[in-house]
Formats: C-alpha cells, structure tokens, sequence
DNA sequence: CTCGCTGTTATTTTT
DNA sequence: TAACAGCGAG
C-alpha cells in the first residue's frame, strides 16, 4: 500500500510526507506541492501507520478545496478516507458544535448560521431599537469594526466616545443573535474555542481523538483559527501545517502572518521542511512571480526553480477600455481553444474585485465561449434561493427573526410596516421573538382584523412546514412550500430566478435522507462547485481571492490597474499595498504556461467614464519576460450633425485626448471646457460647457485629430 | 398596503 | 449604470 502514498513525490515532499511525531511546518513557494503533500501524507498516514482515519483531522482554507482533497485521499487510501475530518475551520467547529449543542450556553441544536446579510438585517434592527443614528454608524462598517474587533483577542474596543457606543452596541447585538439561537461565522470558532478552553470532558475528548492535526494554506489563519489548531493538537502534538507567507492575502479578514512566521518558536522543536522545486509553472512566468514579489520587504526568502521549459513570455495588454479588454480576452481564448490544444477548462480569467465580472461576462457571451463563475455571488446569496431558505430556517428555528423578517411579507400578503411594528413592540415587551409575538397578538385579538388574517394564515404556513419536516425529507418540504405561497407565480415571468428555486429543489432530492437541519448546514457551507457543472468544459471566472491554491494552464489577469490591483483601498492602509502585491502574486503564479496581464486605460464606471492608469506593478516586470501590445482602434466618426460626411480616425487612445478639464474649440460654439465624458468608443459624448453657448453634448469624435 | 416614481449613491477581497 | 431608499398616489 505504501506504494502509492509516496509515489510521485521528490525527497523533500517525501521527508515531509514521512515525518514522525511532532508539529512539522512546510514552507514553500508556489506550485511546490504543498497541498500534494498534506494529500499524501493522510495516505501515508492511513496506509504506513494504519492511523484510524477517524483521528486524523485535516483543515481547508475553503470548500472547494476541502471536496478536492476529500477526491485526493480518496484516490490514494481508498474508501477508509471517508472517515477523515476534513474541511475548513468553520465546518469543523460546525460540527463540533452541533455535536455538543447540549453543552452550549444560550443555544440549541437547532442553532441557525447567519451570513452576512442575515448579520446586516440583524444589525440594523438593533440600530433601530437602540436608537443609534445610522449616519455615524453605517450598518456595514459596524459590522466591519465588529469583526476587526473579534479578530484582536478578547473583542474589544477603543476607549473614546464611538469606541464605547460600539462596545455597547456589540454586546446588545450580541444578546439578540442568542436569543435568536443564531450566531455568525465568526461565532463559530469563538463558541468551539470557547466550549474547549470551559469544557475540560470535550476539550479532552477531542484532544485524545485528533491525534493527527494538518492544516493547509496556515499563513491565512487567524487568531481563533490558531488557537484552535493548536489546542486540539496539544496532547498528542502531531500539527502538521503547509503555507507561504508570501501567498498570505486575507489580512483583512483578521489572518495574522506571524501564525506561519513564528511556527517554530510558537511549537518548540518543531520540524522545517522546504520545498524548492516548482512543478506548476514555465521559467518565464515564475520569473515574473520572482520580480513582482521582489518588493515586499519581510518576506521568509525562498528559492524557487524549475525544470520547465522557459516558456512564452506574458502578454501584456493595453486596452481602450473594459469592454474592449474582454474582447481582447475573448478574442485570445477563441484563439487557444481554436488553434493550439487547449480546452475551455483550461483557462481562467481572474479580476479583483466581483463586479468586473460583468464586462467580462458579456465579452465572452458574445463570442460564445462557454464560462462558469467560480464562488461569487454564490447561487445560494441569491434572494430567490435566501427567501426559501429563510422559509425553512424559520421552520426549523422559529426565533429567527431575521428570517421571519424576510419572508413575512414575502410573497406580499399584506403584512406591511404597521402590523411588523406592532409585532415588534409585543415582543419586546414579553421577550418574545417575532413569531411568538404573532401567536400572541393572534390569540389575544391584538390587531386589527385584516392583519390578523394575514398573519394567521402566515403562521398556519409555517406550522404545516413543521409538521411537514417531521416526516417528510427536506424536498419534499420545499415542493410544499413552493405551492402553498405560489412561490413560483410571485416570481412571474422571471425564468432564470425560477430555474434557480428549482435548482435548490433538485438538490435537495439529490440528498434524501437528510434532515432539514443538516441541509441548512451543507446550503451554508455549499459552493457553486456542488452544483454539479464544475467538470464541464468551460472558462473558469473568479476573483484571485477564490483562485488561490488553484491553477491552469492558461491565465488572463484582468484590470491590472492602478485603484484596483493595488486596490485603493487596502493601499491606503497599513501593510495593504504589500498584501495586494502578494494577490497580484497569487494572480500570476496560478499559470502553468501562459499568462495574460490586461488593463483598461478606460474604465466605465457609476455613469461616467474615467481614466485609468495601468497598474505599478506592471513596472516591476523585467522586459525580457513580457511583451507589450496594446489596441489601435479605428473610430468612424458619424456625426449627425455633419451629414453623409464619414470620417474615420485613426486614435491610438481617445481618453488621452479627450478629458474632464480639458479646453476644446468647436467651429460653431468656440472654445470650451470638456465636463464630462460619457459612453465609449464611437459613441463617446463629451458634455462640454462652452464659453459663449452654454452646456453641450459633442459626439467625442469630433474633436479627435 | 402596494406599486411606481424619483433622486441619490455607491463598487474589495469571504468563511 | 443599477440598485435602493424614500415618498406620494391609489
Ligand atoms: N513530485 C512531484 N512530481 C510531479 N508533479 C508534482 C510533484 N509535486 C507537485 N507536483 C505538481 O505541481 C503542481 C502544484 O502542486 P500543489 O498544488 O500541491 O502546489 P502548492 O505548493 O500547494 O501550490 P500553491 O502554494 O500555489 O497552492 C500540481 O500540479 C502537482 O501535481
């Protein structure tokens, strides 16, 4: 059997994979085999040492990634490897505890996950009730404070005025995810670290059980995450981390790079074990890697080589703007798939930011590539998908008020502000949640006959859902449901968000014997990836966040441009700029051998166009690696106003010529100030105040020469 | 209570 | 642009 858990590996991977007892740490470049090697060593670990695969926990930085090293231990230990924990921190302590609900404080079993929106709705109920001003509090950066806060140790806040009211406000808002047996994904490693560190018998239970500990992508672990680890795996010491600290981008999210920095001194006598060779990519492309992380002063210094041939070098490309640099990306891809031996799966595209997926999107509509989106506005953020959601959530756990909140008048069944204020009065004066509250009202006639009405049949929907749960499996529940509130008819003619609930139905006759809880569970933790359409053939999409750990043969990085890689935001902030030079990182070492950098000079965006410079991180770039192109576009020039004259010009980039600010003459209207710019291409308009005229709008050709 | 209109405002990354 | 909050009419 030992054959296959150390086959394919080189004698570095192979010491690692090997490693007796004790905390061992990988550290090791990209595309140097780490995650191979925390595959092979679970084999080897089941196989050679016969460790039950019960006790051997494994940590994912995602999903994904959790169902691709399930397939990969499954591959090489067989079927003994579907008794291994493995998944990401959030899961795990999900399940942990959902096991030992009965010890938890303030929740039950049937506790309900909140996501973000579910945490906004939340949120902004208690700004109402406290009577905090939403002006200085901004629901999503209360929110945001409040996760900073939970990533120092011991949630605290700064002590000034705003420091304060926060503090209250958190500790209120804190109360009511409770008494809503609700908590966040944050929660979840808190309340697993907290049951731990007050529950000698668990703590035990689990410290004996998980005699194996690994962890990938460990330089993206934060405080919790890093007490966790390190707790379960103190009895019998055996954690076995693999990470990059210059891979490390989710500083933002609280992941502290001296977790992987201070390794050795964290775990005394640990082991180090580096991986020097790369398997991924061509000399070209890590030489590009090799100049852009350069810069970042801190680093653990790492060699990197390969024998890989040197390869092509990157293009990098100029274009007019976002609309042109999908074309160009879709132009290219056509290309590959066309004329050299590269599937549709092979490529991806990555952005920074979600919403450039748009222009992206309709880029490759229109050449008829096919494409998925990686994560994402996930299926399940949808709010066809979140209302039926909120329906069952409500089922299952009716002081959800969130949920209540959400589908109360959803589909609209005359349940309006009056009624839910009401509602909401009654339960703060007996402590009820919402839904308690309407039984309440209903049976003490509190409202007036029309609400009650609506509430009552609300409510009698709900209870038939319950009863329905109890013997019934999860989808048949949700086919009730769907035809008891004509869920379908609401959503009219709408056929994509219909498609989608249907969707969401066929995926819950796929898991028949579960209960309605543990698929709350999986739809909280389910990617798009579990969809079923991730083996096709088609164009990955996806933000650099998602690719990390992934790779492909062919890799077009988009908007490479100044305020967006590096994004303006984080750049401005300490450490930012560095962790969006590690992204751009990440970016480029997904590519096996080819790689594409795009920027728009510009870039369409909020009704106005603007400009864009590329970004600095291209300068980094030695020339010998890249080659430079960029568009040259014919604009023809139709002007009604000079009719069945057509002129064509022959404009390198209009934006340089054309800008806000900038003095024009018109052979009518006389000299003027450009205000605004508007549209693209030839259809570019320049709002233009004119000295003499007034305000007007000129086709941009015009003033092109 | 619902619907539709207008004006404002916003775009970072995710478990 | 597009998504959304706020407002007034039915
Ligand atoms: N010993 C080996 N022989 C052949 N191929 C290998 C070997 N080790 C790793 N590879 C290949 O190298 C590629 C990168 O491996 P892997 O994804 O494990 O690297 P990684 O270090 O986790 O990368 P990253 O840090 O970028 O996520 C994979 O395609 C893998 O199959």
């Amino acid at each position: 059997m030992s054959g296959n858990s150390l086959k394919g590996l080189n004698p570095s991977q192979l010491e690692a994979v090997t490693h007796g007892e004790g905390p061992l740490l990988v550290l090791a470049g990209p595309g140097s085999g780490k995650t191979r090697v925390i595959a092979h060593r679970i084999a080897y670990l089941i196989n050679d040492l016969s460790v039950p695969p019960g006790n051997i926990l494994a940590v994912t930085f995602t999903n994904k990634a959790a169902a691709e090293m399930k397939k990969r231990a499954r591959d090489l230990a067989g079927d003994l490897a579907s008794g291994i924990w493995i998944g990401t921190f959030h899961s795990i302590c999900l399940r942990i505890l959902k096991i030992e609900a009965d010890f938890l404080e303030g929740h039950t079993k049937d506790f309900v996950v909140y996501d973000q929106d579910d945490q906004l709705g939340l949120l902004k109920s208690c700004l109402k009730e406290l009577d905090y001003g939403e002006s200085l509090f901004s629901p999503k950066g209360v929110l945001s404070e409040f996760d900073a806060a939970e990533n120092r140790e011991g949630a605290s806040f700064r002590d000034d005025f705003y420091g304060r009211r926060l503090s209250e406000l958190y500790d209120f808002y804190k109360k009511e995810l409770v008494k809503r047996n609700a908590m966040t994904f944050n929660d979840l490693l808190l309340l697993a670290n907290r049951l731990l560190s007050e529950n000698q018998g668990v703590c035990v239970r689990y410290q004996d059980r998980f005699s194996q500990v690994l962890v990938d992508e460990y330089q993206d672990t934060n405080v919790s995450q890093y007490r966790f680890a390190k707790t379960l795996s103190q009895r019998h010491r055996n954690l076995f981390v693999v990470g990059d600290d210059s891979q490390s981008i989710y500083g933002w999210r609280g992941a502290d790079i001296n977790n992987i920095l201070n390794f050795e001194k964290d775990f005394p006598g640990a082991r180090v074990v580096k991986l020097e060779r790369n398997y991924r990519s061509t000399l070209n492309i890590l030489g590009i890697a090799n100049s852009v992380i350069r810069k970042n002063p801190g680093r653990k210094e790492k060699t990197l080589w390969t024998d890989n041939p040197e390869g092509e070098r990157a293009l990098v490309f100029k274009a007019l703007d976002n609309a042109d640099e999908a074309r160009f990306v879709a132009e290219r891809i056509s290309g590959l798939v066309g004329t050299e031996d590269f599937k549709w799966s092979d490529v991806a595209v990555f952005y920074r930011a979600n919403f450039q997926s748009r222009v992206i999107e309709e880029g490759l509509r229109a050449a008829k590539i096919p494409y998925r989106i990686v994560s994402g506005v996930g299926f399940y953020q949808r709010a066809e998908i979140k209302d039926v959601i909120a329906y069952l959530r409500l089922v299952q756990n009716p002081r959800d008020d969130v949920s209540f909140l959400r589908i109360v008048n959803v589909p609209p069944r005359k349940i309006g502000g009056v009624t839910l204020r009401k509602l909401r009065e009654a339960s703060q004066a007996g402590g009820f949640a919402l839904f308690e509250a309407a039984e309440y009202c209903q049976e003490h006639d509190l409202l007036p006959a029309q609400a009650l009405g609506a509430l009552s049949r609300f409510l009698e929907i709900i209870k038939g859902l319950g009863s329905a749960a109890e013997s019934q499996p999860v989808a048949r529940v949700i086919k009730a449901l769907l035809e008891r509130v004509a869920y379908l008819d609401y959503l009219g003619e709408d056929l994509q968000r219909a498609e989608n609930v249907r969707e969401l139905l066929s995926a819950a006759e796929g898991w028949s014997e579960i209960t309605l809880s543990d698929f709350l569970d999986l739809v909280l933790l389910a990617t798009d990836e579990d969809r079923g359409d991730s083996g096709e053939e088609k164009v990955s999409l996806m933000t650099i966040h998602a690719a990390k750990g992934l790779e492909f043969p062919a890799v077009f990085v988009v908007g490479v441009n100044e305020d967006l890689l590096p994004h303006r935001r984080p750049a401005e902030t300490l450490g930012g700029l560095e962790e969006e030079r590690r992204l751009f990182y990440v970016a480029v070492t997904r590519a096996k051998r080819l790689l594409y950098l795009s920027y728009a000079s510009l870039r369409t965006a909020s009704g106005g166009t603007y400009h864009t410079r590329r970004s600095a991180f291209l300068d980094d770039l030695s020339p010998e690696h890249v080659v430079y192109e960029s568009r040259k576009k014919k604009l023809s020039g139709r002007d009604s106003d000079l009719p069945s004259e057509e002129k064509t010009y022959e404009l390198e980039d209009v934006g340089l010529n054309l800008r806000p600010g900038q003095k024009v003459t018109h052979p009518t209207f006389g000299p003027g100030i450009v205000k605004k710019i508007d549209g693209k291409g030839d259809k570019m308009v320049a709002t233009v105040d004119f000295f003499g005229s007034g305000v007007k709008k000129i086709l941009a050709s015009f003033f092109a020469d």
